[in-house]
DNA sequence: TGACAAGGCTGGAACGTTCCAAATTCTTCA
DNA sequence: TGAAGAATTTGGAACGTTCCAGCCTTGTCA
């Protein structure tokens, strides 16, 4: 028990009173030291350290909180956080937060919106500065907007919302994907379909949308059954092989709604004996760390989730110090060129 | 503004106190309904209810605490979130977490001590509930003193720390090395390194250890250079093979310390031509997600990290609760035989 | 020398809960 | 019908801070 010399300690926790009592000051001066306030003296804030330090005291930010009706935790809440993808964005966030002294909850989606609500709804309780979310799929403006109405900063990290005004952070879906099809159209392709996501993600409209517009700038056709819808995982890639190629005119091209859809047509491809490069144009999305080391590396399109991660954290804390503005940012996307689309170069 | 129908309404937030006003009855008896208790009449119940959610009250946790003496915050330190073994610990973790009402802190340590001690004190300054530590590189059991002092749960996951005495989850690392190693050994191997790691992480030492009396058992050398220390990440693995492969008696096969140094091997046999499970014989540790998709799949140790995780929740659970001992539990590991290691068999 | 200002420090009232002992109301039964 | 007992409800004192208005000291200057 580090309890202090001066007189017998109550069974409970070193407060500051305590310290007060212990240096012959008031617990409003160990108040002001402990703010780092420069209306004490110099002699005095030492006496004060020193006690503090000999006791073992420990700052009870709850009380604090409840006191200046101002915390220094944030929320922030992943959808999927296996997904490394997701896990670089948390870390940029992360990272943001922890320099500027604030500390994060962390609460991890799993795209199901009841759970979502269940630690929107915690959060709150626990009176968050701020709040960085990757909304899980079906996420309405409404069950954001009791944090809105309270004037609670919320930033929507990689997926916006439709119908809600809070600042956003997400990459240049659109720009990208154009990008993408347009080299893939460079290299001779003329039928290219769009694999993976569903037509109810914003991401996944913005994305497709880019392909349409390369499409359509370049004249060609998107004949049905161009865009197929599934989960954004490995077995909607694999599975989306067969569909391309099992038709009268098959596809010889694909932008991927991310990369972990292409790693699946990957394997799809290996299946029938195929490689991509090769037999097949294929372009990711997102270019995590994996993507670089497929057979072939994937030629995608990069996006620096932990870059937009320390924006978003930015972006909470200029609004948690007063900004009114509502910055809707959009991050850098650039081409990665590999192997997989058929491209000679390197990156 | 959802401010209640009766009478003015101070600018301030709605609280307690407005409802019992509002419902003409005690602050402590709607504090009662808000803790479910079975001592307030179910009229009155509903009552306070329905004027809870007519208000948009929220409950102020940190104000609760404060009386209390007790949070539902709980901390969780991954010294690496970006790595999709430890992102698959943390959401175990959460789940766990979450279902039981608890919400946790989030901190990256990235290896990194400083930073690691600051978001301990944060945390403790936070009053939470308890601790689960994967503790950087360099970690001092008085780094984790305090906590324990205060009787504070701490759960160590997936590494443990020379002289603390406090609960731990960790896969077998012994076992699944040594075992690893007997599969090797079986296939006609003779010549077997340890590829990656420090001599100062304990599951270094673990594994390695594993590795070692696999060799004793079987009556093999281990010459000088057998164990390739390095950080844990592909550069390691990929540099290790020219070092086994460039002398006078090569090595003809290897048991990774985890699963990316192994990656890191297949890309470095590729350089020089050669192939995991044709030219080499080569086995991981960890069974991340993409093992099984690398060129050729990776044999592996599969580690169940998410279970771990939700193991290292219940413990941390048990001991709020009051459970007094300490749990030291070592998670069940096995061989998962794909093509690396040289074997024919599939799983 | 007295008035005033500045610099340091302080006591008490918040903040929004929970806890406790006691008060009140309702039931039951002799 | 009255009293005992059970079922509900309640006021006020915590919890550990911050905030505020004001109190001492000193020092300065007219």
């Amino acid at each position: 028990m580090a309890s202090e010399a001066t007189g017998a300690q109550a069974p409970g926790r070193v407060t500051m009173v305590d310290i007060a009592r212990a240096t012959g000051v008031s617990k409003s001066t160990v108040s002001l030291v402990l703010q780092g306030s420069p209306l004490v003296r110099a002699e005095t804030r030492e006496k004060v350290l020193a006690a503090i330090e000999r006791s073992g005291y420990v700052y009870n930010r709850g009380a604090a909180n409840l006191r200046s009706a101002r915390t220094n935790i944030v929320g922030m809440v992943i959808n999927d956080l296996a997904n490394p993808f997701f896990a670089e964005l948390a870390v940029g966030i992360e990272r943001v937060f922890q320099t500027a002294g604030y500390i994060p909850f962390i609460a991890n989606a799993s795209e199901n919106p009841k759970r979502q609500a269940e630690v929107l709804r915690s959060m709150r309780e626990h009176d968050i500065a701020g709040l960085i979310i990757c909304p899980s799929r079906g996420t309405r403006a409404a069950d954001l907007e009791p944090f809105a109405a309270a004037g609670l900063p919320v930033v929507l990290a990689m997926r916006r919302i439709a119908g809600l005004r809070a600042a956003s952070v997400t990459p240049d879906n659109f720009r990208g994907a154009r990008r993408a099809v347009e080299h893939l159209i460079s290299l001779g392709h003329r039928r290219i379909a769009f694999v993976g996501g569903y037509q109810d993600m914003i991401a996944q409209n913005d994305r497709s949308g880019g392909w349409r517009a390369a499409m359509e700038d370049a004249g060609l056709q998107m004949p049905l059954g161009s865009v197929v819808e599934g989960a954004p995982n490995r077995e909607t890639g694999e599975r989306a092989v067969d569909w391309m190629l099992d038709r009268a005119e098959p596809f010889t091209a694909a932008l991927c709604f991310n990369d972990v859809v292409a790693f699946g047509v990957i394997d799809g491809l290996a299946r029938r004996g195929m490689t991509a490069g090769r037999d097949f144009g294929l372009v990711g999305f997102d270019d995590v760390r994996e993507a670089r080391h497929t057979q072939p590396p994937l030629t995608t399109v990069a996006v620096d989730s932990a870059a937009l991660g320390e924006r978003a954290a930015h972006a909470v804390l200029r609004m948690v110090h007063g900004d009114q503005r509502v910055e809707d940012h959009v991050g850098d996307v650039h081409l990665v060129i590999r192997r997989s689309c058929g491209a000679v170069r390197e990156d």
